[in-house]
RNA sequence: GGUUCCGUAGCUCAGUUGGAUAGAGCAACAGCCUUCUAAGCUGUGGGCCACUGGUUCGAAUCCAGUCGGAAUCACCA
């Protein structure tokens, strides 16, 4: 790599000029500024210590002797402490004409360790939302990320699809339900789980008020309002394997599954093992009883089983209760211990929202504390709410946004546009769909992936998703313009550009963004950020129309530079596509 | 209260791991379609990078403190 081997060679000088010694990857080369000459750029302040000069001439010297020691190099100058180097357009066409291709950038696996990465993880007693849909957007995609990386991935869903509030949806059902089905309905069966965690949740508030009404406190009201005992009998009852109870879950969670099916084949999601909670929760006891063994879990008086974290600076953490069930944690360290062994992933990542950020300290510490050295395999990869205007999506107040709908919604809105704009017009019916269903996604999904994980983000609903400016749209339009441009010109991939051909500003800042990718990729990869594969494809969309805009490229008479166009514009495509298939996003030949 | 994360333009977000004059998009305003797709391009205005101090050649970025916001601290998951 190039980058590498300046580096190298400002190592090698200062050096040989001041005798100060520096690892090659300590310095800092960074992309020259566009307002001045040169590609790349090194700081040189870091040496003026040793070389006792001013920075200008520590500049001017480490340039000499860049220039004559890489024949990559034409020249230099120097700003203030700043050298800048400027490339031989040789290596420019070179680089061209070698990795124009749609690959360029992706890695074959090169690496045995598998990684395992795990998300969605929802509960089966109502449909995705839009915190699910970041989640899912995430995780796939950094999935993806890793993969270009030469990673081995493999994607893991784990379905919370027992619990109370399971009971709940599946209780209401018995009682209020009448046999409904999705088929009598027409409610997806997600959709109808959900009326009746809803409805559930709705007569039990009404329990309490009346309970409450009649003296009774608000908290004894909440443990023992009639309808929550009959759903934690249900739960006992479904543990105890009683079979009407697991017909109706195996009912309930069958139309469940079928309702979440569709939500993630929209969302163009998938994953290559589905785990149960059902046949996972009772994981994870004997971990603890080891750690009983060994003493490094202690036992309270009424047999509880906690794990002393105080030392660490967090709380006592109970990992068996004191009837001997397990907590989400046990299972927890089940399911790690039953992953590793069937994986030996040198990785484990959990994509789970922040709220959780205490939930996997323990389970790491807990893990290390018994002795499981795989437990820094353990990886969090928290991300941050989606907030609404209003703050937090509470489904009690009816402000969550539905995953369906919002997929839905953006689909009308994608359709509306494109009528508007006269676009879809020479387009058929199925093109026409699968048109806005693709667009529709580019603007949800960038939407989404462009903001840095960590970060909470906002939505407002009442203004919906841009198809303009920074957005998934305007990435896919520029993708379209090019394809459109090089059916023109009956493009031949195999046309070489020829090394006379004289490069302009415009077109060389082009060609530094994709020189740059594979080290986006690298870097989204060790950040695990979608974000960064999404800032990147918009600051190479946003140069390139900027590029065809100002640069006529039919109308060039020169033959070479036509092709060298062409050919820029080609691999700019390339590039954009594989970019936004990391992201997950679609990019339509027309629109 | 303890712990963790966040605070950058009116709004939504970047800021290449400490580098040059802090950037985009939206919104506002002014231009550009008989010319490769105007879901586009060009320009203008808009900033105490929450605040205070420290570290050094150099800080939005690192450290400490203050203020503001979020999450979490269950015999829930």
């Amino acid at each position: 790599m190039l980058e590498s081997k300046i580096s190298q060679v400002v190592a090698e000088a200062v050096k040989e000029l001041y005798t100060l010694i520096v690892e090659a990857n300590t310095i800092i080369l960074q992309k020259t500024r566009k307002e001045f000459e040169g590609e790349f750029t090194v700081a040189v302040f870091p040496f003026v210590k040793a070389s006792r000069k001013a920075p200008e001439a520590t500049a001017n010297e480490i340039g000499s002797y860049l220039k004559n020691k890489l024949e990559e190099i034409e020249d230099f100058n120097v700003i203030k402490g700043f050298l800048n180097l400027q490339i031989k357009k040789d290596y420019w066409i070179n680089f061209i004409n070698q990795n124009n291709s749609e690959s360029y950038g992706i890695n074959e696996i090169n690496d045995n360790n598998t990684v395992l990465i795990e998300y969605s993880s929802p509960n089966t007693n109502k449909p995705l939302h839009l915190g699910h849909i970041r989640n899912n957007l995430l995780g796939w995609s950094v999935a993806e990320i890793l993969k270009a990386n030469g990673k081995k991935v493999v994607k893991v869903n784990l379905v919370n699809d027992r619990g109370i509030h399971i009971c709940k949806s599946m209780l209401a059902w018995l009682k209020w339900g009448n046999g409904e089905t999705p088929e009598t309905s027409a409610l997806k069966g997600d959709h109808l789980a959900g009326k009746y965690y809803v409805l559930f949740d709705k007569h039990y508030r009404a329990e309490i008020a009346t309970m409450i009404a009649n003296g009774t406190e608000k908290e004894t009201a909440e443990k023992q309002a009639p309808l929550i005992l009959e759903a934690q009998e249900m739960l006992r009852k479904w543990e105890a394997k009683d079979p009407e109870t697991i017909e109706i879950w195996e009912k309930m969670n069958s139309w469940v599954y079928a309702g979440f099916d569709e939500t993630y084949l929209r969302l163009g999601v998938d994953f290559d093992k589905t785990y149960h909670e059902s046949s996972t929760y009772l994981l994870g006891k004997h971990i603890v009883e080891k750690g009983i063994a060994d003493n490094v879990l202690k036992k309270k008086d009424d047999q509880s089983i906690w794990a002393d974290l105080t030392a660490e600076g967090l709380d006592e953490k109970l990992l068996l209760r004191s009837d001997g069930t397990s907590v989400y944690m046990t299972q927890d360290l089940g399911t790690a211990e039953l992953r590793y062994n069937e994986f030996e992933p040198s990785q484990m990542i959990y994509v789970v929202g922040n709220e959780q950020n205490y939930h996997f300290d323990v389970l790491k510490l807990v893990l290390k504390k018994l002795g499981y050295d795989w437990a820094e395999a353990i990886n969090h990869l928290s991300y941050g709410m989606v907030e609404l205007p209003a703050g937090k999506m509470k489904s009690r107040e009816g402000t969550v946004v539905d995953a369906d709908d919002l997929i839905t919604e953006m689909e009308n809105t994608a359709y509306d546009k494109a009528v508007e704009l006269g676009k879809i017009e020479d387009f058929d019916n199925d093109e026409a769909k699968k048109l806005y269903h693709t667009i529709a996604m580019g603007a949800l999904k960038y939407f989404i992936l462009k903001v840095d994980p960590q970060k909470n983000m906002l939505f407002n609903p009442a203004e919906s998703i841009d198809f303009n400016g920074n957005t998934g749209p305007f990435i896919q339009y520029t993708y379209a313009r090019i394809k459109s441009l090089l059916r023109k010109a009956e493009w031949n991939t195999n046309v070489k550009i020829n090394h006379n051909t004289s490069i302009l500003a415009k077109e060389k800042d082009i060609i530094r963004l994709l020189h740059e990718y594979p080290a986006v990729i690298k870097n989204a990869g060790e950040n695990r950020s979608p974000a960064l594969i999404a800032n990147f494809v918009f600051e190479l969309a946003k140069e390139f129309n900027s590029f065809y805009q100002e640069i006529p490229i039919f109308k060039e008479e020169n033959e070479e530079l036509r092709n060298f166009r062409l050919s820029l514009s080609a691999f700019t495509s390339n590039v954009i596509k594989s970019a936004m298939m990391l992201l997950g996003i679609d990019v339509p030949e027309k629109m």
